[in-house]
Parts: C-alpha cells; structure tokens; sequence
DNA sequence: AATGAATGAGAATTCATTCAT
DNA sequence: TATGAATGAATTCTCATTCAT
C-alpha cells in the first residue's frame, strides 16, 4: 500500500511535470489544427480553448497575447528544431547532392506536417512584422553557418565568396518556399508530391548555376 | 413640369451611371490599401466606408455578402481583365521567346498593382474554396486556349500533347505566381525586381525543357 | 391617410433627430445611476447598455473608448454647463455676500445631481491623468475671468493682485468641492444639508480672509 | 528522531511567525504600492502576487476574500494603530492648541504614507458598506474617549455638552480628512504642504468657534 | 503551509449586417 | 438610391478564486 502511494506520488509528480508542456503542445496542436478547417481569423482563441477542453484562462497564461503569442513561441521553438535537424557537419565533397535532397525533403515534411502553422505565421506577419524580421535573422544565421562549412570541405564552392553563397542559399531556400507552400497550402498544381519534390531538387541545381553567373 | 422631371431622371441617370462605377472602383481601392496597412482580417467594412468617405450602406448595395462579395467581384473583374489583355493571336514561330517574357512582365506588374487584392483573395480562399476553383477554371480555359493556338503555329510545341502542353504551361503559371507572390508581399528575396523578373524568364525556359522530359 | 402619413414623417424624424442626444442621455443617465448604485467599477458597458435596453454596439458609437469616454464627454459638457449657468456678469459691491452663497448652492445641486458622475470622474482619474489636467485648465479660465470682473467692480479686491485672488479662488472652490464629496458621497458629517450649505458660506468668508494674509 | 523533531518544530514555528507577519506586511505593501500606481480596479491580486513574489495562494490564505480582505484589515490594524498613537493623556487646559496641531500633522503624516490606502479604502466602500460603519464607529468611540477626557481637564470644554463636543470633534475630523484627501490624492491646490497643514490649524480654530454658536 | 496551474464568469471591444429614414 | 444609426453575436482578454501538488 505504502508502496503503491510511493510511486503514484512519483508519477503524478511527473505527470504534473508533463502537463505542462503537453499543455503548450495541446494548444500549438489544436489551434493548427483548427486553422486548417476554419481558416486563421475564423479561428478564436476560444474556440481552441473548447477544442481542446482546456480553460481559455490557460490560453492566456501561456500566451498572454493570444494567437499572436502562440504562433510567435511556436516559431521560436519549430524553427530552432528544424534547422538543428539538418546536420551540417557531415557534408563532404562527395555527398552535397545526397544534402541537398534530404534538405528538400526535411523542407517539404516540415510543410506537411505545419500547414496549418504556415497558414498561420504568413497571416501573422500582416500585423506583426517584427515576426517576419526575427524569421529573416534566423534564416541568414543558419545559412551563414552553412556556407562557412561548405567552403571548408568542398572546392567548388571555395571559389564562390562567402557572402554571394549566402546570398544565393537565401534566395533558394525562399524559392522552395514559396513553391512548397504555393503547392501545399494554396493549389496542388504537381500531380503527386514526389514530382513536386524531384522538380525542386532539379531547380536547386538549375538555381545554383544561375545565380553563380548572375 | 413632366419635361423637366424627364431631363432630371436622363440628368442623374448618367450622373448615376458614371456614380455607380465610380463608387465600385473607389470601394476597391480602399479596400485593397486598408488591407496593405493592416492585414485583411483587421479591415472591416465598416473601416472601409469611413475611408473611403461613403456610406457602409453603399457597400452592402453593391457588395450584398461584404468582404467576401468584393473580393469575388473584383476577381471575376480583373481575371477576365487580365487575360484579356493577352494577345494570344500574334504569337507564332520566332516570337515566343518575347512572348513569355511579355507574359511574365504582365504578371509582374499585375502582381505588384494588386498586392491588397492578392493578399485579400489568399486570406478569402481560406473559407471560401469556390473562390479558388473559380480560378482554376478561369486559368485552365485560359491555358488550354494558348496551348491550341501554339500547337497551331509553332513546330516545337506540336509535338507535345495538347493536354501536357496545358499541364505544362499551369505549372509554370503556379511558379511563377509562387514566387512573384512571395517576393512582392512575404519577403523580398531578390535584390531588385528586375534580377526577379530576369530570373522568371530563365526559370520557364528551364521548366519548358524539365516538363517536357518529365 | 396621406395627411396622416405626412405628420408620422414629420414626428419620426424629428424623434430620430432627437433620438441621438436622447441616446446620449439615456448612456449618461443609466451609467451614473448604476454607478450609485454598485460602484464605479462593478459597473460595466454591457450593463449600461442592458439596464437602458439599447445595444452595446451604440454605446460604442457616442463612446468609442467606452467607460472612459463616457466620462470625459460628460465633463466637458456639464463643466461649460455648469460654469455658463454661474451669472458673473451682475456681481457688483453690493452683492458679493450673496453671489457667494449662489455659487455655493449651485456648487450643491450639482454634487447632489451628479453624485454618479462624480464617483465616476474620481475612478477614473486614477489611471487618466488627462483628466484631471484638463479639469485645473477649465477651472483656471473660469476663476481668472471671475477675478478680472471682480477687480473691476469691487474696491476691496482691487487692492488683491489679480494672481493672488485667482489663487484664492482656486484654493476655496477645491475646499468646497472636498468638503461636498466628502459629505455627499463618502459620510454625511453634518446633520442636514442646510447646516452643510451654511457652513460653507461662513467657511468662504474666513478663507478669504486667511488667504488674503498669507 | 523526537528530539530532534521537536527541536525542527520549534524552529520552524519561530520562522513562521516571523515569516507570516512579514507576509502580510508584504502583501499590504505591494497592494497599496501597485494601486497608486495603476489605480484600484486596474490592481488584482495576481499583480500583487507577481510582483511581491509570493504566490496567490498565499495571498488567499490569509486574506480569503481577496482585496477587500485586505483593504479591511488593513484598516482595523492601522485605525488601532492610529487612535493609539494620538496621546490623550496628557492634554491639559494650556496645550490643547499644541495638541490640535499634533494631531493634525498626525493625520496629514497618516494621510501621507498611506495615499494607496485610503484610494482603496474609499473605492472598496462603494461595494462594501459596512466598512464605513465600522469606520464610524471606531471615529465615534475615539472622539467620545477625547471628549470626556477634554472636559475634566478644560474649564472651557466643561460648558459644551459632552454629546456636542464628540458632534463637533467628529465634523473637524471628516473636514480634515476631506481637505486632506483632496490635497494628497486629488490635486494639489496649496502651494506648499506647510501651507496646507497651517491652513488646517486655523481651520479647527475657526470651526470650533463657529459649531460651538451653531 | 506554500505554490501556482487551472478555471470560467464576465468585462471591453469589434464588426458584419439590417433597416428606418 | 443613399445614408448611417442600431444591432448583438462573437472576439479578445482579465481577474477573483479554487485546488491538486
């Protein structure tokens, strides 16, 4: 008996730990999902509270400006996760197409899975363009940080200028969003996703060699 | 007293007539440069008849549905505008080239004088899905009209199905309507608007060849 | 019948003419009656607008910032109604004692019959510093047009710089304005109003006699 | 282990005692701190917590009402507080002119460390009616303590009713507390705090004789 | 005893839409 | 036709209060 109250002590503390976080996770969840089927300013912040079957009160708590705050700390948080997915140290001379690809592809899961977060930050950043600001630096860090490894490892790009790969990185990351997005959130004009994702991997390289000389 | 009364109804009959229009037009330009400054979902109605410094009756007369109504109005206006003021018949063997990059610079310019309704017409797609089908109507009829009228005059593209070459030519049209959109109202990517519309041309002649294996 | 109708014209419009300040009224009415009877901040916009039977949304067209609004519309009304009704034109030497005593009663009425409002203006001057300022300004002008008329008619003021009376006045019309709140809407400490209003009158008179020495 | 225990028992009671009081302190404190500030109604008392660094369960414990817990013990503390430090004692027929004046710069001192107090206390009255009762009366048994006490020691009170003179006493007090309140949380209108305070003393002079006649 | 997460009623405010004039 | 006053449902957000830990 004693026993069983140890450990029910135990997990419910954890539990009680948990909660939180599978709170903010219950939210970020709801409301995406929400503005899949509704749209974003169909969506309220009570009506994620019903959904979710959580107090708005806790809405709140969490994200004391409301839908602004949530797709704010989601990005902080989705962003951070993304890019620290994509392992930059291992690119050699040899396997950059292989990079590329997987890039794409963490690009276009990352879509799929946040459509409703996409359609949320690109409705955000309307009113709030710090959002848009914040994205930018992320953006430029990252890829800043990739063009210093590329040019260590891989002769080809030693001959473009640090500055110029970064340009060129930011332009094609933009393009696949802007074409991802475009097929995933506004009309599916691939036939299947897998055309969609072979053509952005044969336009990276067509983009590479264009910008180079441009 | 009838003559007079005649010569005032034929009097504010034409004042009415060249009113009305004026009236829809001023609508739409307040509407879509609210929407620029504050975001779609942040311009009322109401917000627009005071703007525009006519009644918010006024709107629901030519507007019965509100937002919503001027936005598939304005739609309905300028697709058919839009397309219009392609010539198709001109088009032969040695022009297509100028053609295309004719094509794209419409585009453009039709993209970067309609930001408001742009970004009006994404944000109403997310309720309104008969919206977006409308277009795909509008843009597929378009597409298949150009694709009969090329396979006629031009050796190169008879060789391609009528059916692909339309497949071909709407995913290029997606493309470029990604990209212009997310260079002209999420983030400027490019450094200036002609190594864009430089790009766009380089990038359809580079889809051509891509579609056509593929 | 048609005469009929043309005097339903006449009277409806002119009762939806005077339907507007009628409105207004009825918001200032029942916002400071409500007031009275459950205190400033139990007192909310949706009860005014239930408890006068007219709908939130037109209490938000006269007071587009709500409670606040109310407040600050009714004080620049009723203090240029207020300061208007005080006759200064007929004060001459003679009958200075009883101007005073009109000005104390009039002071009075208008605590009894602004009770509601005045609970109300000392809320919300508590997180409206604006207020209050532009309340000193009102009574600056007021009392400093008072002093000037003074000088000219009464022979025992001219020997009082215009400055130092305008601060006297200042300094006895506050006395008088904390000892009515303090007995009308805080704790009655005179046994009748009539013992109030006289005590009043002598306390003036022994302020401008203290004043005038120090 | 029981010797011990007990050793923590004691220990840790000493602590709290400390510690509870201290508490409380606080909470008074950062209450009234906050509403000077921000006002009564914009004060709640998940403020208080947050910025006193306690949580609101705390607050809850030993005020279960919340604010108007608060607000009304702090009152019968700092009324005891008050009365007691005003010394009765010792008034004699020769320094009862010294003793007003003590006793004014004791109420303005009071008035003075408590501004955020007294702008709670006079809003919590508007819902709490019997908190002026009981401020009655504590008011009352004080002044009729004060009046016998005078009327032993002074031949010149000895002729005034002991009924009168506890009537006369109370109307100076509310007129000092008004003219105070106005001054310290209204708006200045003397120049100077001696001003104010000199002001009030030949203002009891003045009352006395005049309620005395009337 | 102390904590602070959670609740949900309710306050402030907006906005699409109607309708009398 | 044109106006704009009026409506009230819906939205954002606050706050007193409870209760599990």
């Amino acid at each position: 008996m004693s026993n069983c109250s140890f450990i029910i002590t135990i997990m419910s503390h954890k539990k009680f730990s948990r909660n939180k976080q599978e709170k903010i996770d219950l939210i970020y969840k709801t409301f995406f999902t929400l503005i899949l089927k509704r749209g974003y300013h169909k969506t309220s912040t009570n009506h994620v509270a019903k959904s979710a079957k959580i107090s708005i009160g806790t809405i709140y708590k969490y994200f004391p400006k409301g839908k602004e705050d949530i797709i704010r700390k989601y990005f902080e948080e989705s962003m951070k996760n993304f890019f620290e997915r994509i392992d930059l140290i291992s690119i050699n001379n040899e396997n950059i197409r292989e990079f590329l690809n997987h890039f794409i592809l963490e690009l276009y899961k990352n879509h799929l899975e946040n459509k409703g977060y996409i359609i949320a930050f690109r409705s955000a950043i309307q009113s709030d363009k710090n959002l848009l600001k914040s994205q930018k630096e992320e953006v430029f860090t990252f890829f800043k940080d990739m063009a210093q490894k590329l040019r260590k490892t891989n002769e080809s790009f030693k001959q473009v200028p640090e500055d110029k790969l970064v340009e060129m990185f930011i332009i094609i990351y933009n393009l696949i969003n802007a074409i991802l997005y475009h097929h995933l959130s506004i009309m599916e004009f691939f036939d299947t996703n897998e055309k969609l994702v072979n053509f952005l991997s044969n336009l990276v390289i067509f983009c590479l060699n264009y910008l180079r000389k441009n």
